[in-house]
DNA sequence: CGCGACGTTGATTTGCCTCAACGATTGTGG
DNA sequence: CCACAATCGTTGAGGCAAATCAACGTCGCG
């Protein structure tokens, strides 16, 4: 192993979950990283660009949202240190963004542009199963949330947000995991209140 | 070509989407297929099963759904001609599935064992590649889905459902829409009646 | 023909929203 | 270091979108 900085052993780390490296491969993944760093309430993304990076989080906390014609924010995703973020629609049909993504906390991250991940997918096929193995992870999340969002009510969804990301409930206001679980933040309050609703 | 029936015609036109096989390649994955038929109202998995096939549609239709303790269902996704469908957790995690899936008509499917597919990765890497392409649009399928959710009221979202999947739209009975959009079939009812929300 | 599945309609209820007001906390400029 | 504004969570009154429940007509199919 390399002698290299926390925050690119965290991003090794994170590929060797699923495929592992020779060490002449590691490095010219590194290489094709750039390291960005992002200021709370600072956009990383804005809807109307185009989103042609894929970011790894090192530090920090970021959301994904989508604003429609009212102003009212609908939150797609969050991502804290090791997770993958980007416009997955924008990024690889290289087409305008509908979300935005901005900073929840100060954030670190090291950046893949489309151009460097179809040269790594030529170099070293292998990233082919790690994102093949990202999409599916994600695909899975997303399902389950469409699963949830058809099948449980809002106290129940809430829940089971605070068991699956007790990491994200931490970070995040309370407005943002409204916004996630598509109820207002006021309902959210009122949810916390009431004792929670036991199976007799 | 090879002299092939028109349902692996009808495969390797889909995979042809994204990849290219020589005659060999083609030869050796339609020898990994296995044929099915499943009739209407047929049951190609039961909730509680181990999923450990993944279906493509050469005829027919199929839908896939949750069903909770009350006895609602949730359409998880529809699958007609050309479309891949799998209870993808349980067939990536080889665990049980919570979902079934049952033909909404007769219909024929080529079906991919998850064993057939670690082979099929190790003798044609290709494969990665469309394996990773077919989920990264599943991805993208879903989040879109759970932002409309999220920011749209139901008559947009079953507006939106009839533009983006008119085939499936024609086939299946109004009940199942009414459960993959979230609403009961009660008020999909209500909302054909009324007159289309105009924009003054 | 008769039965079960499907879509429809209407009356009533409910889960969640809207709007407005109010403390508590945070952050920021003077 | 204080004053003030901005942000956040909370509370409550009233309203709306969608659910529930029940009844009924139609149609395809055994």
């Amino acid at each position: 192993m390399y002698a290299v900085s926390k925050k690119f052993q965290l991003v090794l780390q994170n590929v060797a979950k699923h495929i592992s490296l020779t060490d002449g491969e590691a490095e010219f993944f590194l290489s094709q990283l750039q390291e960005k760093k992002i200021k709370k309430k600072e956009f990383l993304l804005h809807a109307g660009q185009s989103c042609n990076v894929i970011s790894f989080v090192t530090a920090g906390a970021l959301r994904a949202f989508y604003e429609d014609a009212d102003d009212k924010q609908s939150t797609i995703m969050f991502a804290i240190t090791d997770w993958w973020i980007t416009d997955i629609t924008s990024f690889l049909n290289r087409t305008s963004a509908l979300i935005s993504i901005e900073g929840v906390e100060d954030s670190e991250l090291l950046q893949l542009s489309n151009d460097a991940l179809e040269l790594l997918y030529s170099k070293v096929p292998k990233f082919e199963r790690f994102f093949r193995v990202l999409m599916q992870n994600s695909y899975v999340r997303e399902q389950t949330r469409v699963l949830q969002t058809l099948s449980l009510p809002a106290e129940q969804r809430y829940q089971n947000f605070l068991k699956k990301y007790p990491a994200i409930a931490k970070k995040v206001p309370q407005k943002h995991i409204a916004s996630y679980l598509g109820i207002t933040p006021e309902f959210l309050s009122f949810l916390r209140k009431k004792k929670p609703t036991r199976i007799s």
